[in-house]
DNA sequence: GCTCAGCAAGATGTGCACAACACTCGCCGG
DNA sequence: CCGGCGAGTGTTGTGCACATCTTGCTGAGC
């Protein structure tokens, strides 16, 4: 048997990598470092034990990906969404949201429903006053748990792709009072209870059109602001 | 003015590598690097005058678009995709090939225009016994012509991502005669010529859909082969 | 003749020092 | 007082040497 064991840990470099990456990343999308911060090559190197090098590789993936932006001889900053590349986005967000129930869906097996039983109390666990990175942590876990009803790798990975380009923006009104979190989190608590009973009937088009009418309104909420808020 | 003029190359850090991902991107698409070739680092490197880091930087980009996979110890390859994953692709490029004249549609300037007449003429120009790069050539710039149709940047971005991808395989099927080199030519020839009339009577919609049926089309004939063309 | 341990060659990955570049601050001339 | 210039400092980009890993070969042992 060639295959490493999954359990103990090789640290391989491309293991490595993946781990670097991911941790960056859920930093930028959870707003651990804010759109135009810098972030030192130096810095995060010895944070992670490793030299500039292969951080460096990490932070040319991210820039890839459209998170971060080097300048020569100035810095690596996490960049921000203008609003009009914001509402293209979404525009085609909303589209890839329903091809996600029209192209190559698969009905949850047993561990993905108990994983979205999960994720349902968690979206019921929030009190008043509630955490903000903790929703952003939930809403990020429901996005992923709803790409596993579609087979469609390609669509898979450019929905994360864009959901990790513009979440955070997003998120950045919520944190700025733009947004009222405790309406934010009971509309959330109401779009998962709706997915979920969808899924429950087996109608994954259904899910995926309940998704996509989420998306809209909650950019619709976000661009008129928490003064113009109508039934 | 601290904008540096475009017609003399200031030959930037940025600007070297965009030319070299450019370069590679097109050796790989258009076969001169088939799927399985080994990308050697140092020749590479020495080919562009320079060292082994810009240029792993390159190959870094290269690996995040899925054209290429670096294993450690053992080299740098050109990607193949599985018939899977490829009809997966091209389920999911027929969908994106009409929210192209769906999603923020713009219509052509004349200097567009100007450039869909040039290629049509182009498409007209292959008689018999035609080479087969150039065709691969002349489809590239067709679709990266009609790209411009849109102004979803997100849009643009993915449709060309996967374009890049999935291409190659569909071009080494004509390159090993699964295809007739002179039919494939004859159809695209037609695919254009209906596209530029819609696009004469300003129906970006209608543009968008022939060219969805014709990714359509393409696709079937190359799963089914030469052997089993049917009216 | 077959097997397997060990070595050697060649590939990518890493660390480090230096180059190139951009911004800042202070000095100097008008 | 003001404007511009130049050294200084800090950042990313590059080159190079070495580490690490994989693979194929080779030859001793059975």
């Amino acid at each position: 048997m060639t295959e490493a064991t999954p359990e103990s840990a090789p640290a391989s470099a491309r293991d490595r990598f993946e781990r670097m990456h991911g941790v960056l990343r859920s930093r930028i999308c959870l707003l651990d470092y804010a759109p135009g911060t810098r972030l030192s090559e130096e810095a995060l190197a010895a944070e992670f034990g490793i030299s500039r090098t292969p951080l460096r590789r990490v932070l040319a993936r991210l820039e890839g990906e459209g998170l971060v932006q080097s300048v020569h001889g100035v810095g690596t900053f996490v960049t921000d969404v203008e609003v009009e590349e914001l509402a293209q986005t979404y525009r085609l967000r909303l589209e890839l949201a329903e091809l996600t129930g029209r192209l190559d869906p698969v009905p949850p097996d047993a561990a993905l429903r108990a994983e979205f039983a999960a994720l349902l109390s968690r979206t019921r666990g929030f009190g008043p006053d509630p955490d903000p990175r903790a929703f952003a942590e939930l809403i990020m876990d429901v996005f992923l748990a709803l790409l596993k009803l579609t087979a469609n790798e390609p669509l898979r990975e450019i929905c994360e792709r864009l959901y990790f380009r513009t979440t955070r923006i997003w998120l950045k009104s919520v944190f700025a009072d733009r947004l009222d979190l405790a309406a934010e989190i009971a509309i959330f608590r109401r779009e998962v209870e709706d997915i979920v009973m969808a899924l429950e009937v087996g109608d994954l088009h259904s899910a995926a059109l309940i998704q996509r009418a989420h998306i809209s309104m909650s950019f619709e909420r976000m661009r008129r602001g928490p003064g113009d808020r109508r039934l």
